[in-house]
DNA sequence: TCATTAATCTGTA
DNA sequence: TACAGATTAATGA
């Protein structure tokens, strides 16, 4: 971790986040003496929390803002595993027993983070089986979805994945404005799809041809969801994950 | 505001 | 698919 943080000091008694797994599970039990074990932390747009292969002290649950998770692969090329919202956690991989990340973290925008350490939440998890079984939930779903992943990138052309990767974007962070709530350059679309920026330009200006997308400087809006979601699902492959 | 840097897009091999 | 160059947007002093 690098950079100079902020700290906050918010019970999660008063927190608005209700999607928080601490939140939901953990603070029914009226006890707030776990929501004092936590750092808040507070980081601006493009700043990176996680760096790969830093050692694994704890977890970050996003409290307010967008992160991206990715990998750097063989030649350097950075590969975007997800991106998460409010609610959601990071570095949750190596929480069992690696001892380093294999993942970096970066926010999109400024974000707010709550930190716990290892030793909290797992004497937690081990009281708590509520808790538990809601970390175990969210551990089966981004194993689904990371499968999945693996499927439309090896299995999917160019412009289906771009297709999904905006899809993806579309039901995670929905619409402002008739804008998709989340902006990102082209080139993080093509690390999402695992392809290039030049062919996300050419993909983007094709689907703007046709009319099933709109874009204003880095704002892209979908016109017609239906049609886009056809493209993949015609093929079989689209999950609503 | 202006200058510098980053992002986007197009042409071509 | 990859690279280079042109155009446009974003950033910071």
């Amino acid at each position: 971790m690098s950079g100079k943080y902020t700290f906050l000091a918010t019970s999660c008694k008063n927190c608005v986040n209700t999607e928080c797994l601490v939140k939901r599970s953990v603070l029914t039990e009226q006890d707030d003496f776990f929501s004092s074990l936590k750092t808040e932390i507070s980081c601006k747009k493009g700043q990176q929390f996680i760096i790969e292969g830093a050692p694994v002290n704890g977890l970050f649950f996003i409290l307010k803002g967008k992160v991206k998770v990715y990998r750097t692969g063989i030649n350097g090329k950075e590969q975007i595993v997800r991106f998460a919202k409010e609610g959601e956690i990071i570095g949750h991989r190596g929480f069992g027993t690696e001892e380093y990340y294999s993942i970096g973290a970066i926010a999109l925008e400024d974000t707010v983070l709550c930190y716990y350490s290892k030793n909290s939440l797992q004497q937690k998890l081990k009281s708590n089986a509520t808790f538990t079984y809601d970390m175990m939930l969210f551990y089966a779903n981004e194993l689904n979805r990371s499968e999945a992943k693996l499927k439309t990138i090896s299995q999917m052309t160019v412009r289906e994945r771009v297709v999904d990767s905006l899809l993806y974007i579309h039901r995670k962070f929905k619409d402002y404005n008739g804008f998709l709530n989340l902006q990102l350059s082209r080139r993080e679309y093509a690390d999402y799809a695992g392809t290039t920026e030049e062919q996300v330009i050419r993909v983007f200006s094709a689907l703007k041809k046709e009319s099933l997308i709109f874009t204003k400087g880095k704002k892209i809006g979908i016109t017609n969801i239906t049609l886009l979601k056809k493209e993949i699902s015609e093929h079989n492959y689209y999950l609503d994950l």
